[in-house]
DNA sequence: ATTATCTATAGATCTATAGATAATGC
DNA sequence: ATTATCTATAGATCTATAGATAATGC
């Protein structure tokens, strides 16, 4: 934590300090994505660690604490590595950005950036998704995510002036519920297509996410909207 | 529940035991909607309905049976609901379904359902919501909803005879995703678009959902399929 | 000397059951 | 007589804390 401003001091007691949170972090957001904040216990973490269980309360305040950090720890690198993208995006489209370019950048980051950080980044979305369906959940979703979200829409906005905020806005309610259905992994899918599609392929989702919802997007513009361009002329 | 076969006879005993199972099952369904199944205690549910413990033990065997009691008790009403919708669509459609028109059979009658049956109801498709994103959950869904959603997406087949099943699978995957973050009304879009929409807006979502989502799956038409058409030649 | 880890334990809560009581039903 | 409801209670589990022990760190 502290920068080793000796030479080779606080390997061991930092490292091990370091160490054993990010092993319970680990534990507990492997365990909260399957069994939610009420279906684990600081024992059931601690067990699965290898630790005794009051371990876990010498590191954190208490349950709703390590279930904040786990949201938390993560959701910088998402939120950071999307925002760049999007950054990215912005300058290559100039003045004319697309709905399908800003999703792409929005989602396919994100995508990417679990299959490729590997299993236990995938309990992370998991986890993620669970949460979001929940009263509590939400607060977490707006209070890491809604700088990233925001970015997009504006992206998009550009890309449609024409949409009402309204729209936009609803669009996006569908994009997250989807992307979160796919971040869950429930198997739900695979059960419905016989085995055809499977929950964990993420690279079939990116393949046609960005433009399902680009096309949806679009298509809320035929919609009558009440006072549209009339009133201000600029 | 029964019908009064004798005279006036089975009023208070049996409407007794029906009216405390209706109740149990009311208060648990919002409790579960709220805080999920580990999250709610039998003593809770109990305590809501303003019985005690152990009567909710007469009457479910334990608590998960309450809980899949809570998930089958509306299910067949809304899958029967969206079936006769789809069955009535088809009629008018002939051989010419549109995947729009099956959409709004299958999501407009569902939506229309909580909102006008009222606050248990939407208590039930909060449930529903927070259940779907969890493992066991999907279980459920696959249980009660895979017959109508394989409806749905028989329709929708006829409708894009060249789309591949796999395009149509995760297009249904992405409407579901939405539908559950609707039905799950956490406040986040509240949040976001400083109160411009409403999480319980059912009536927004109705107006945009299908629209965008038929969007979406004509959309993924244009991807590049591995062994299109060249191959099978009728 | 400091800090990571373990032992022991209090207090609360939760599920589930056995058995008593009170209300309806022929 | 049957069945809805309550009383009492066992046994398990869970959170959280106080205090002991063992390992690292100047």
């Amino acid at each position: 934590m502290v920068k080793p401003k000796k030479k080779r001091v606080l390997r061991s007691k930092a490292d091990q300090r370091a160490d054993s949170i990010e092993q319970i972090l680990d534990a507990a957001e492997y365990l909260f994505s399957r069994n939610g904040l009420h279906g684990v216990s600081l024992r059931d973490v601690a067990q699965q660690v290898g630790i005794h269980t009051t371990l876990v309360h010498y590191y954190f305040k208490d349950k709703q604490a390590l279930f904040e950090r786990v949201f938390a720890r993560r959701a910088d690198v998402s939120v950071e590595g999307r925002m760049e993208a999007m950054r990215k995006y912005e300058e290559e489209a100039g003045d004319k950005p697309t709905v399908e370019g800003a999703l792409r950048a929005f989602l396919d980051t994100d995508l990417d950036l679990y299959v490729q950080r590997g299993e236990y980044w995938m309990n992370y979305a998991a986890f993620c998704a669970r949460v979001s369906n929940t009263p509590e959940g939400a607060v977490l979703m707006d209070r890491h995510f809604d700088p990233v979200v925001l970015k997009l829409l504006e992206i998009i906005k550009r890309a449609l002036p024409d949409h009402s905020d309204a729209d936009i806005f609803w669009g996006y309610h569908f994009v997250t519920g989807a992307l979160m259905n796919t971040y869950a992994r429930t198997g739900r899918i695979d059960q419905l297509s016989g085995g055809l599609c499977r929950s964990d392929d993420f690279a079939a989702v990116k393949q046609r996410m960005a433009p399902f919802m680009a096309a949806g997007f679009l298509s809320l513009k035929s919609q009558p909207q009440p006072k549209a361009q009339p009133k201000r002329k600029k």
